[in-house]
DNA sequence: TTGTACGCGTTATCAT
DNA sequence: ATGATAACGCGTACAA
């Protein structure tokens, strides 16, 4: 492994010393050196293919250019669209992100800010949001480490926050339901932890009390993953009562488990029963039936965490405001008219 | 921000020299210190919550127990569960991942790279891989750096590759229509620099020598998305000839756009048109219809390919063979009988 | 305008 | 067995 090109290289071929390549180089300082001497500089680092090394520049700076971002799943589709979001403000900045998976595992978690830490990075976007403790996050913020909050909120710490309006989309969902003809609408839903998802189950409650005529259930999904959908219908569908016409998921992952449980029972949706779900997570136009379900602008909510964490970085301080991107209700093939 | 703690806070709370400390602290070297010594040192350090900086340690050790993880595309489903695999082996061998997505582009590629060589990452996992020239891989191996690729090959620099047998998988495929009834069948290939759906066109070309009875056809896709599929598959249409009764996709990606396609034109699939893929990526089985596909143990690839890196890594050498793993047909719904 | 010297937090080497 | 010191590669007060 050939030894790197380091700063004394480059002095010693421009025949200066390396404090003057280091102003020469760096931006800020430039204006102390002599132009000539910056063009010499200049062309000896080019020769040499030089390339500052940012650890060795961090262990000074305590800077990175870099971004830690956080997110407890990459198996949820959902995450994708958020992280090309944020890459897409962060790069023609030049910040780069780093991003490590923590399988919602929490000392996974503390490990991949551990580690993000450690490598000086200058700032985290956090998608692992819990409303109960979360020590990962409560520590960052004892750190004096700032972080923007993607999607889920946290607990905690008061830091920034960019989600989505989850109560209006539950509205939309339970009255698009409603005008359907729907009576008996079950709620599986996500874990109560989860800003989102608690939300969620908080309007579907909301709703149901200003709709007298409709009879209302909410189930426990546990876990926002296809399997614990597939269960908890399984569950609903077990239980003696008279069974729903139509079901809202967590999100569009609960609501495909729901559809795969309803399909083994031999139902069909949405002449059974109407599924709706939550995200719009890529590809869930194509999914059997076409799924029905509350956009939520994945992309803009990471560019948006991005543009807030450069702002605070740059400013050197961060207010702990709350962001909440407007979602849309989508209408597709999986619910239909209730009772026909 | 509250200044970390050092080893040297911990050597004045031990009473020792911080060389003790770091000898105490360090698995290889704790041999050379009195046991009671290693107490005591163990003792402050963990009063204090000092965790050595890997920065500083990487200034000195030129290692850092990071890896990266270098890939496309993050859109396409069939990287998450390569990830998984990849973390999966690593987490427990005290290896962090570090995740770069590039967007397919060569310029974001070599940044990428750039900054995790700076990282002083241990080595590479690389999923961008192409056929062409590819300066961040050939850079990568100019300068000594381990790396390892996975599902696609590299052209240039010889790394081992850890890819799957595509050959088969369509020698598979194209089995499985002809059995079904099928004469004419076309194939959207993917782009021909990368190593897995060039495989594939070259297997669908030479699959279709040995049939002398099936027409076949060849259309570049162009890329390896539902969109790339979806235009592939409207050019197809368009043309005045008797259009194929069952199309091979160059990945699921291209299958589902092709099936977008037809779903548009109002053609039925399998009734009309059969539609096989390839990956069997996450969901693959829940499209509409469900996808049947030449599925790639797409996790397993993730965790070979990180054993194969942490061996090379430890043994400080790497030898570039090719592991193939075996792939198999996963008959679903979007494949049928032809001309019923 | 440029050079000197030190510090960032470790580990390796040499001396004791 | 432990301490002292240098080195990793860079940036920056301070001196010249």
């Amino acid at each position: 492994m050939p030894r790197r090109v380091t700063i004394d290289d480059v002095a010693r071929l421009a025949g200066v010393h390396k404090a003057t390549v280091s102003r020469a180089l760096n931006e800020a300082t430039r204006s102390q050196v002599r132009a000539a001497t910056v063009e010499r500089v200049r062309a000896a680092a080019d020769e040499l293919g030089y390339v500052p090394d940012v650890v060795a520049r961090g262990l000074r700076t305590k800077t990175s250019m870099t971004i830690g971002v956080i997110i407890p799943d990459l198996m949820n589709p959902i995450f994708p669209p958020i992280v090309r979001g944020i890459e897409h403000v962060l790069q023609p900045r030049g910040y780069t992100a780093l991003l490590a998976n923590t399988d919602g595992r929490d000392a996974v978690e503390l490990a991949a800010f551990e580690s993000l830490v450690q490598r000086r990075v200058d700032g985290f976007i956090v998608a692992t949001g819990r409303l109960g403790a979360q020590p990962a996050v409560e520590r960052a913020h004892r750190d004096g480490v700032f972080a923007v909050m993607v999607n889920r909120e946290a607990g905690s710490a008061p830091y920034p926050v960019v989600t989505n309006d989850s109560e209006s989309g539950m509205a939309a969902a339970v009255q698009h339901l409603v005008d359907l003809g729907h009576r008996r609408i079950a709620h599986l839903a996500g874990p109560r932890d989860f800003s989102t998802t608690r939300a969620r189950a908080d309007a579907f409650a909301a709703a149901a009390r200003e709709l007298p005529g409709v009879r209302t259930r909410v189930v426990d999904a546990g876990a926002l993953t296809t399997e614990a959908g597939q269960r908890a219908m399984d569950e609903l569908l077990a239980r003696g009562a008279r069974r729903p016409t139509a079901i809202i998921g967590g999100n569009d992952l609960v609501a495909l488990g729901a559809i795969r449980s309803l399909h083994a029972h031999g139902l069909r949706v949405p002449e059974d029963v109407s599924v709706v779900g939550f995200n719009d997570m890529p590809f869930a136009a194509d999914f059997s039936p076409s799924l029905t379900t509350v956009r939520v602008p994945l992309r803009e909510m990471g560019m948006e965490s991005a543009r807030l964490l450069l702002a605070a970085i740059e400013m050197r301080q961060l207010d702990a405001r709350t962001i909440r991107i407007p979602v849309s209700l989508v209408v597709r093939d999986s619910t239909g008219p209730c009772c026909e």
